[in-house]
DNA sequence: TCCTCACTACGAAACTCTTCGTTGACATCC
DNA sequence: GGATGTCAACGAAGAGTTTCGTAGTGAGGA
């Protein structure tokens, strides 16, 4: 075994890699600064948690400065399509067409977003003929 | 207040869910047979956990047999839709639309899957003008 | 009647997640 | 040099999850 599976990320975890995907390699501080301009999360609540994303190996860390710098070791979609995939194991039977298909039946999505989809539907196709 | 929005459910509650879903109201030895097929999960730990799901709320009870008959309180579209929401929230900033061209890049589906996907975005369009 | 079996209920143990108070290290400023 | 402030590390507390052993209860058979 050379690279184990990423563990799922919880919710928590989740809100600090969609900021450092949003701002790069970042500070406890910085991160901690993001967060709170929505809720309220404590200094070393964040600390904790990205030690603890450390050990799992959700993101590396940069210690030559004083300030430790963290960046999220997966990247914003490979996360993503994980995500997804479990998902689609655990509640959809492991069917990512019927996932697709409720999320976009389950959603109003306007005009612009349905031609993207097809869009995307038409460069799928090409390349699979 | 009504009805509180149901809570998500854990994965050992979704692997129940997947079973009531499928079966109809169960006994929990029906689901309990039924999971073991693949995973080994004791009697009681099925028990215990369809006890959690009656108190949060996520199955109902019916205890007229000695045998209690459980059964699913939500459709299992409205939990994948909610899964799907609740996921689109922390993973995809909110955008469900970003959710679907995700998984849907994410992916390798054959041509009847695009064709359902796309005759399903038809209807959709359909039902928007 | 008594025994046995199936079933529910109770509670404990192990684990994870989330939060935060406290401590000690280090640098900077007066 | 000593006070102040910033930082990582540690540990603990509380909630939730998962697991299962044990106890109690009722039904049906010997």
């Amino acid at each position: 075994m050379t690279d184990r599976q990423p563990p799922r990320p919880t919710d928590s975890e989740l809100a600090i890699l969609g900021v450092l995907w949003e701002r790069g390699p970042s500070t406890v501080r910085d991160v901690h600064d993001a967060l709170n301009k929505d809720g309220s999360t404590g200094y070393t609540t964040v600390l904790k948690i990205l030690q603890i994303m450390t050990e799992k190996g959700l993101v590396v860390r940069d210690e030559s400065e004083r300030a430790h710098v963290y960046e999220s070791r997966y990247g914003e979609q490979k996360t993503q399509r994980q995500l997804l995939a479990d998902l689609a194991e655990r509640a959809f039977g492991g069917s990512a067409t019927k996932l697709v298909m409720q999320a976009l039946s389950g959603r109003k999505a306007s005009a612009d977003e349905l031609t993207a989809i097809r869009n995307l539907l038409d460069t799928l196709e090409g390349e699979k003929r």
